[in-house]
DNA sequence: CTGAAAGCGCTTACAG
DNA sequence: CTGAAAGCGCTTACAG
């Protein structure tokens, strides 16, 4: 790989003036300029970013740490993620963390080494907390908060606010018997949806039910068969996510049970697949878009040095379609 | 952040014999040795890996370089690459092209010039072959071959023998009008599919019809609704991949024609999505899984010195499920 | 406007 | 076994 030094040679100058006309920095004669211009045009040559991040500090990378790729809405989230980073000139570099606490540390500490300019942190409870005050890298928390007061932002839609939204538009469905179907305890999108249901069953007077369940499609399988066993009078089902209200169906269908007629299904992320499946699913809208434009948004601002606001809550909406019908 | 030579002067030796510790390139005195590792334990110390990776010239990295993220395909795809990077000591690098040959070019160069130890391209025609040339950095094609003898390995499924027994299981299940919705015709996977298709049409004499199409959703509702216009009396699609199948269904839905009933659909790829839709979409499976990781150990294994196989097509099956009927 | 020098934080011959 | 030195390929004060 030719160097700015051969770079330098071919064009006459010093590799500083070859820097200087690379990146702007300073005045350059103007001759000189085309000069260098052209070797560069000529030889394909392509400035070493490892060597200039290690001067610089500053990688121009932007690290995602997500519990998995298997849930659709991380990855639509890293979609808009990737085409905000690609806009502002970043790259992105992404890490699984299997929802393991070792995996997302070890991650974390991996993407500090490699002098990324931010981190976009999805992660899943209080565990990894502790760790993040001793780096001073912007560290942005997505969907999931982790309260903690040394990462720069907190981006979340609000899943309070959804739970009731889902809650309400089944009971104004005239749904009686409801049942809940609980993410992950240990993730805050999910104790806040639980919150959302239960305070809405309470201002309504409707009995609390719920069954325990997580965000992928295997674990909405068995939690439905569950919820079947234990409520077989039930009407209506406020899915964990998406993902899980499409397995509910699955399973509903499987037994011969209409829906929407027999039994509703909301379901929560407003996924593409929630509009593409059959019957179209019932769902609160989370602004998937805006969540990840603004995470990497903030990182950016905060190299700029602009201040940035640390906590968002975001509005959702819901949205109707077969899965549940108004009667 | 801590440095080497900080972790040095702690343990009271140079940072050379910190190196050495951290590395095991030598023998180190024992009691020095516990030294250090208790002092890198104390502060937390992790080595820049970007000193690291401009010493080496090599990064422990590895660029993905996918036309979008929205084709679940592609995602699956990554998952499995992900998992295989992280089980070699590799981190990935993601990028997204948007089937744009500039973005291609320029996501290459900026991968090269980020000591990446090699790249895995999905690239959609032959434009970017010629510039792979001057690159001396393991090249690995997945899925759309390009036919560079620059690039390390190609490793694909066989597009052809799954047209081929797509179109034979339609004819098995009694079409004889049946239509092919095309990819994309520079994207090799579409020229394979369409060639086995035409190919088992001529053999068992039957019309050839198709109609043009792409991978994704949208265009699929798009082709369905033009292909019912010009071949009313159609019995079998070949959809151009899983989504169109999806996409064909939801129009044939609309307009009240049974699958597989009244039409048949067979997809291709067997993403997750097909076997979690109602009806479970019939599709030709590809080796997604071991498409993923030989693509990432193939540049393991090169980077370890080995003489790596340059070309693999690998088999595909035809999953019969709800779509299709044999009668 | 421009070049020589120093340095980013590592690693590895080299010499002892 | 171990430290001092040189170097990976850039960038930026510094001096002119």
């Amino acid at each position: 790989m030719i160097s700015i030094r051969e770079v330098a040679k071919l064009a006459g100058v010093s590799p500083s003036t070859v820097s200087r006309v690379m990146n702007g920095t300073a005045n350059v004669d103007k001759e000189k300029k085309e000069r260098v211009l052209r070797v560069i045009e000529e030889t394909g040559f392509s400035p070493n970013q490892v060597a200039r991040s290690l001067f610089k500090k500053s990688s121009k990378m932007i690290g995602v740490i997500l519990p998995n790729i298997t849930n659709p809405f991380f990855t639509e989230i890293t979609r808009y993620i990737e085409d905000e980073a690609y806009r502002l000139d970043y790259k992105i570099i992404i890490c699984y963390s299997d929802n393991n606490y070792k995996k997302e540390k070890e991650n974390l500490r991996m993407l500090i080494s490699m002098n990324t300019d931010g981190i976009i942190l999805l992660a899943n409870d209080g565990h990894i907390k502790e760790g993040l005050g001793s780096y001073h890298i912007p560290i942005v928390e997505l969907d999931r908060n982790l309260n903690s007061d040394k990462s720069l932002a907190h981006i979340s839609a609000n899943h309070y606010q959804g739970a009731v939204l889902a809650t309400e538009h089944l009971i104004n469905c005239g749904c009686k018997n409801m049942v809940n179907m609980k993410g992950p305890i240990n993730f805050s999108s999910a104790r806040y949806r639980l919150e959302g249901y239960m305070d809405t069953c309470k201002k309504y007077n409707i009995e609390i039910q719920t069954v325990d369940c997580d965000y992928d499609y295997k674990t909405g399988i068995k939690s439905t068969e569950e919820l079947l066993n234990k409520y077989p009078n039930v009407e209506g089902i406020i899915a964990s996510n998406d993902i899980v209200a499409i397995s509910a169906y699955k399973v509903l269908k499987s037994m011969n049970k209409s829906v929407p007629e027999d039994i509703m299904i909301v379901g929560f992320d407003d996924i593409e697949m929630s509009k593409i499946f059959t019957p179209e699913i019932t769902t609160i809208h989370q602004p998937i878009e805006e969540i990840g434009r603004k995470a990497v948004r903030n990182i950016a601002n905060y190299k700029k040095g602009e201040i940035v606001q640390d906590n968002y809550i975001l509005d959702v909406d819901l949205i109707e379609r077969e899965t549940t019908i108004r009667r």
